[in-house]
This record gives structure tokens, sequence and C-alpha cells, in this order.
RNA sequence: GUGGAUGUAGCUCAGUUGGUUAGAGCACUGGUUUGUGGUACCAGGGGUCGGGGGUUCGAGUCCCCUCCUCCACCCCA
């Protein structure tokens, strides 16, 4: 019986594997040299912690379970409610701040498509216990710090950055009510995706006052921070959250990053977690879905039964990723193998000889393949050249005289060596 | 969840108005080559034509259902 794959999954053969590994690698070595320490939860959860934050539509995209005692579980489908946790059971005793990275498998029971995938890897970054700007600067310029070092250049990508603090103070200063923010804000998100008029409709059914629509859409054109602050008359409130995104984009121009960034007021984000600078990276033909998005949230561990304690964050998911990179041919064909040396035997009398070496050169921390057939030294070499061999050793009659030849695979030197001071140099 | 497109060898694809034993390139295995690879030449293995049902003397080809994949919508933590 052939049992086919499940829908919206993926095989890593070596290949892809190495791609897989050459991503996940890089996130793990930007969040490092970025002073992030590396964290990891379950893969499943209680149910009850993807419900807590949000409503019964993200409940029917869980992968769930009911194990032998009847508890309900979940794969989880993000990682932020297991850091929630993490974190507030030991909020006392860890140092602040809290800068911790993590790159889980998630699943989703959506609908696969460009870019979605049922299964995938998320690089997340979080910075816990640092309420100014600085921390979103710090995620902003890790991700960029990343991106670039795969060779992707502000020509290539984009971060387009705003804050839900200020569109919320601002709006509060148009006159919106506090209870039509929610509401709003999912409307706002979809600016550009709605045609204009249906745009205006669906905001006429939030927003009664005309003079108020016309504010918000001047708001909604605004191409820059100083333009946000010329919409309405801004109470102290709405002045000191503009101040500070003012703050996060000089930051973001000290770190040397500002070519990368730029002000986006439509960019406000699905949930309503968020309370502060919130950002999404696109690719600049914005072609493809977001390649990662984060920002500001002060009520996450609260939520989750902790103290009140601020937090920022991103996420980046491997799929967009992955196509972009290769779109942008910065995803060459990855070797799954790199030997330091290939023992070929020229002979099967030496094959007991040929083991014994591979195993010394193994031991020594060399990286060593030989061939199971010993025979056609034409065939050994060709494997040697297909596993990426530095250097092939034959093994053959020389070894009688306690010598051993060693081929340079890309010079094609061939020189015979004392085997013993061989050795004795392999530490 | 809604709508559309697709499905032939491991991969990329040919396959005529329905007609005998379904092909190519690449990949794989073996050989040319019992002391020398990354290029060459020769040979070989590999297909229930996604699955099921129907029309027909006859279906890869036409019809219906279903599954997968892709694309758009919904959603996007």
């Amino acid at each position: 019986m052939k049992i086919p794959p499940v829908k919206g999954t993926r095989d890593f053969y070596p290949p892809i594997m190495a791609v897989r590994n050459t991503l996940t690698d890089g996130w793990k070595a930007a969040s490092i040299r970025n002073g992030f320490e590396e964290y990891d939860g379950p893969i499943f959860e209680m149910l009850k912690m993807y419900q807590v934050k949000s409503g019964d539509e993200i409940v029917e995209q869980l992968f769930s379970l009911q194990d032998r005692g009847g508890r309900d579980l979940a794969i989880r489908p993000e990682i932020t409610p297991t850091l929630a946790r993490m974190v507030n059971q030991q909020i006392n005793a860890l140092p602040r701040p809290i800068k911790w990275f993590s790159v889980p498998r998630l699943c989703r029971a959506e609908r696969p498509q460009k870019g979605r995938l049922r299964e995938f890897f998320q690089w997340n970054i979080d910075i816990i216990g640092i309420e100014e700007v600085l921390a979103d600067a710090e995620i902003i310029f890790c991700a960029v710090d990343y991106l670039r070092s795969v060779g992707l250049t502000d020509k290539d990508i984009v971060v387009r950055v705003s804050s839900r603090r200020m569109l919320a103070e601002v709006l509060k200063a148009i006159g919106i009510r506090e209870d039509q923010l929610d509401p709003l804000y999912a409307l706002l998100d979809k600016i550009n995706k709605l045609p204009p008029e249906a745009f205006e409709e669906k905001l006429v059914e939030l927003v009664s006052d005309s003079g108020q629509r016309d504010k918000i859409q001047a708001l909604m054109q605004a191409q820059s921070i100083e333009a946000v602050a010329q919409v309405t008359t801004l109470t102290d409130a709405a002045r000191s959250a503009v101040d500070e995104l003012n703050r996060l984009f000089d930051t973001l121009n000290t770190m040397g990053i500002s070519d990368y960034c730029i002000f986006d007021i439509s960019i406000v984000r699905g949930l309503a977690y968020y309370t502060g600078v919130v950002f999404e990276i696109y690719d600049r033909e914005k072609t493809l879905r977001a390649i990662g998005g984060g920002g500001r949230y002060d009520n996450l561990l609260k939520q989750f039964g902790g103290p009140e304690v601020t937090a920022t964050g991103l996420g980046m998911g491997d799929c967009v990723l992955g196509i972009l990179l290769e779109e942008k041919g910065l995803m060459k064909d990855l070797p799954t193998r790199n030997l330091d040396f290939f023992v070929a035997c020229a002979d099967a009398q030496y094959e007991a000889k040929a083991i014994e070496i591979t195993a010394i050169l193994r031991s020594a921390g060399k990286i060593t393949n030989y061939s199971y057939k010993t025979g056609a030294l034409g065939k050994q070499f060709k494997q040697a050249s297909e596993q990426n061999a530095s250097k092939t050793i034959i093994v053959g009659s020389e070894v009688e005289n306690g010598q051993l030849a060693i081929k340079d695979m890309a010079s094609g030197e061939q020189t015979l060596v004392d085997w013993a001071n061989f050795v004795g140099q392999l530490g």
C-alpha cells in the first residue's frame, strides 16, 4: 500500500535539507551575534493556551488532539504563547533584559498556497523588559542584519514600520472612541487591498461622522511621520507617540539601516495584541506576501497570568524567504557532503587497511568515507568527486612500504606519504 | 471554507480526429577502463498514464466523482 504524504508538508531530501539548514543556521548565527540566547518549548501545548489570545477562528486553524486522559492539546501554531508561559514561570529569576530566540517547527491547518504551508519553520526573536524603542530598533536591526548576510540588499527588501500607539492616539485625537479602535484597525490594515470605494463604504459603517472620516482618509494618505502630525491637533499622548516613532527612525539611522526602512501608516497588523511599534518586511516589488513581521506587545505576559512586562519581537517564516532567495538567485546548489578524505582501495587484499585508515581519520575528526566496493579505482574516484572529497587516499601496494598515495582532488596533484608521519600530524 | 488550473518514469516534458508493445532529455545502475574523478561513448533498470467509475470493439486521449499540487479569495498568530 502506497501512503501519500500529508497535505501541506514537505519532505526534506538531502539537497533540500541543506537549503533548510542554511536558512536556520543563518537565523541562529544572526541571533547569536546580536546577543540573543536560544530557547525552545514542547511541540504541543494545552489547547487553552491558544484560545486565550484570540477567538474561535484561530482555533479552527489549529491541529488539535486529545491525549488518553482527555486533555485537549494543540500542535503549536506559533511559539509566542510558549515564550510567555516560560518567561512567566521564572519571571523573578531571569536576568533582564531577556533576549531570546528560537527556530520552532510550527503547524497551522490552513489551506496551502504560495509561501504558506501547513508545516514550516519560523525564526522568532524577542526582547522582554525594555520599554524604550531602542529594543524595537534592535529587533529590526537583527532582522536586517540576517537578511543582509544572505545577500539581500535594500533593492530587494524593505521594512515597513509604523506604530500602533501612534495610530491609536491620533485616531483618539480625531475623536474616535476607544471601543471603535479594534474594528477600525482591521479595516485600516486592508486599505491597500480594498478598492477606495469599498474602503470608504466600510469606513462609513464604523465611523458615522464625516469630518472624522475625512481626517482618517487624510491620515492614511500620510507618507511621513510629519504628515501624520499635521492631520489633526495632537494631544500630549499623540505627540509623545509621534516623538517615539521619530526616535526609532533616528536609531535605525544610527544603526546604518535607514535605507532598508520606511514609514508606512498602513502597517497595522491583524491581531489585537500589538501596542506600539509594528513592522512588516516585504520584497521591494511586493510580489510576495510578507517575509516577516513583528512589533511591541506589552500585555501578552499579563494575558498568560504573569505581571505586566513590556516586550517586542519578530517572526519570520522559512517559506516566503525561501521563495525570495530562490528568485534572487541567492540559493546556490549546496553540497550535502564535504569530505576531508575519501579512502580508495586499489585491491581487495588491502580492504582491512582501508577500513583501519578510515577509522583513524574519523577518530582524528576528519570527515571520511570509503567505498564499500573495492575494485575499479575509477569508480571510487567518481564517488570521491560526488562526495566533494578534498583529498583521496589510495590504499594499494605502497602500504607494504608503510606509504600511501594522497591525491588533491582540486589540483590533481598526487604525493606519496609516509603513513606514520601523516598520522602523527593529524592531531 | 469558496472559485479556477493542473496531474504521463525520480525530475522536466512529448504523446496526432480515441487505434497494436506509451517516448525523449536529465538523473540512476552497469560497462568501455583490475592504479585515477569531475567532461565522452555503449547498454540497462524504472510507468496500474494520480485513484475510482462510466461511454466504446478499443481510453493516456471523451464524460462523471474523488485525491493531490498550483493560483486567487477568506484568514494570516
